[in-house]
DNA sequence: CTGTTAGCGCGTTCAT
DNA sequence: ATGAACGCGCTAACAG
């Protein structure tokens, strides 16, 4: 069933049709209701690659998923993805998700979508400090909406979490917990992230009038396995730390697994805080003390930012900034360690 | 650039370019190696949408993410993502991503799909025995490939793990092990892999003479929580189990919770098995012994599979099942307790 | 308010 | 081996 054979069985033209049911103005109201009435019936649907066509529209989103390697993909990603879809779906958008390791083969992924008009607008996640993805969008003057944000002179629109905020919050409560050698397991210094929960800690410390030891803080690839070496290295410290400061859960799940190996007690002789609240974070064992972020509503928000982006908003008006929930759980407690440090 | 103004500057109809791009015989050797040139140096793109109005195809792969409304999306899928996403980015199919709730929101949201012709082909996944999307699929002809297998009289394309075999490996484990008291917490038997995987359980221990005690064969909802309420209640039990065999590594976590608070030592006085090998179950304490299943070339392979589907490979050779491997870390060992009882 | 006509950019008969 | 002309299904500019 296509519009024309549609309107011939109405009597109408295809154009009259083709109003009727897209609320134009002119169309009288007796012959919309009949239109529609007949669309329903005969399970009209339009078909949308020549509406495509003819609007000039690709009336689809794209995400790349940034893909490690060898590694398991993000699983905050799913989530981001359920968020955004049902925004797009209502709009009958279509979401268009391709997988692309990050490196050289990344860029190529993005042209394709752009320059082969296969989307509309484009979102960006695993925001690096420079980011060439987001010049070469800005460039074209393509329309995007970044999860995170990086360095450009140029506006743009972005959700981003409020990291600093976030690790003043954490370092404070270790503070307030006590704890005067606090370490920072921080994620690689590309990542746009890693410098807004450096600061904030810097800044928590400086307010509590705590020195900044360079050797506790150190920067992790965010697997579990790297969380776990480097907090053991962090414990065979002359003076190791009673707390420690984790770029995300994973990693804070390989810390807690060196605190124990070393026989010690998370939450009792080690704190620990997390970052992320993902799934798994409220059934470690202690249950992890972590920074939560609403993960989905994040991707609905982003979902309904693009769309502005794309009829118009200036990326001025489009950017905004959330701030992390400190969820204390079990992994953080007072400092036991006369003197500040451990064992 | 488009097809016209390439055509024109190479003094050419768009016929013969078009030809000569999409590799017919009849264009000559000479003029094929100076269009393909002329192409490139222009940054010529054929316009996607244009393409698919002609072909009548929408050039584009389907997947509908099973979205638990409350809860975390299955981080599962996002690996199974990124496996279909290379094979199809090589063949230049978009992969359309939706979420849509399990429940009666979730099959419009596959009419939309295959109706609308936005699609050439759906991947249906987190299958149910008895699936209604399946068999709407089935209905209508429309290629798609299962992951999973479910009860349907008629042929389809699936890659399925081997449940039973999965079970009757992790069983056989327990039992060589000393267990005789033996859980199985299943999924919901609605769920397709569900009766496979108790299948196994029985077979395992039938093989070994051991009565099936119906009041160790529990079902779960797959979540943590669950997972932990009802390992509770099995150690409740008189004679509690010395082994439990879990649906999935988020229920061996619950489980292992517990075990724990109970006092009792996981992989000493209980033993426990989950499934899936999710990024975290290398990293629990203790490591999680769990059934392996490579889920990323899963997803390469159905990819693989759809594709042969649409250019018509009947389904009845596109049917292949996989064997999970048991993955031995520290959560299995030898059965502690006399008389095979817990306590 | 409704209809006629002309594209949108490509693939594809049917000629030549 | 090459080209002219038409169609895919829909929207939009231009009448009336």
């Amino acid at each position: 069933m296509d519009l024309k054979s549609l309107s011939q069985r109405l009597g109408l033209s295809m154009t009259t049709v083709s109003r009727a049911l897209n609320g134009y103005e002119e169309v009288s109201e007796a012959t919309r209701t009949r239109v529609m009435e007949a669309a329903r019936e005969n399970g009209y649907r339009p078909n949308p690659v020549a509406r495509r066509l003819a609007l000039g529209r690709a009336e689809a989103i794209g995400v790349v998923i940034p893909n490690p390697p060898g590694d398991f993909a993000d699983p905050f990603f799913i989530e981001l993805l359920a968020g955004m879809g049902s925004v797009f779906e209502a709009a009958s958008l279509d979401l268009i998700v391709t997988a692309a390791p990050e490196g050289p083969a990344e860029l190529p992924v993005y042209r394709r979508l752009v320059e082969g008009r296969r989307v509309d607008g484009l979102i960006v996640g695993r925001t690096r400090r420079h980011d060439e993805r987001i010049e070469y969008l800005l460039d074209r003057d393509f329309p995007f909406v970044v999860h995170g944000r990086t360095t450009t002179s140029r506006p743009y629109a972005y959700l981003d979490m409020d990291n600093a905020q976030a690790f003043v919050t954490a370092t404070e409560r270790l503070i307030g917990l006590g704890h005067r050698r606090i370490a920072l397991i921080n994620a690689p210094a590309h990542l746009a992230f890693a410098a807004g929960r450096h600061d904030g800690y810097e800044r928590a410390l400086g307010a509590a009038a705590i020195a900044v030891d360079p050797s506790l803080v150190v920067v992790c690839d965010l697997s579990e396995q790297d969380g776990h070496r480097i907090a053991l290295s962090l414990l065979d410290l002359p003076r190791p730390p009673t707390g420690i400061l984790c770029a995300n859960d994973t990693t804070a799940l390989g810390a807690m697994r060196a605190v124990k190996s070393r026989g010690l007690v998370v939450g009792r002789d080690v704190s620990i805080i997390g970052y992320d609240d993902l799934p798994f974070a409220g059934h470690t064992d202690p249950p992890l003390t972590t920074m939560h972020q609403p993960i989905r509503p994040a991707g609905a928000r982003i979902a309904e930012m693009l769309r502005a982006r794309m009829s118009g908003t200036p990326p001025e008006e489009l950017q905004e900034v959330w701030r992390p929930k400190l969820l204390l759980r079990g992994t953080d407690g007072p400092c036991t360690t006369a003197g500040g440090t451990a064992r």
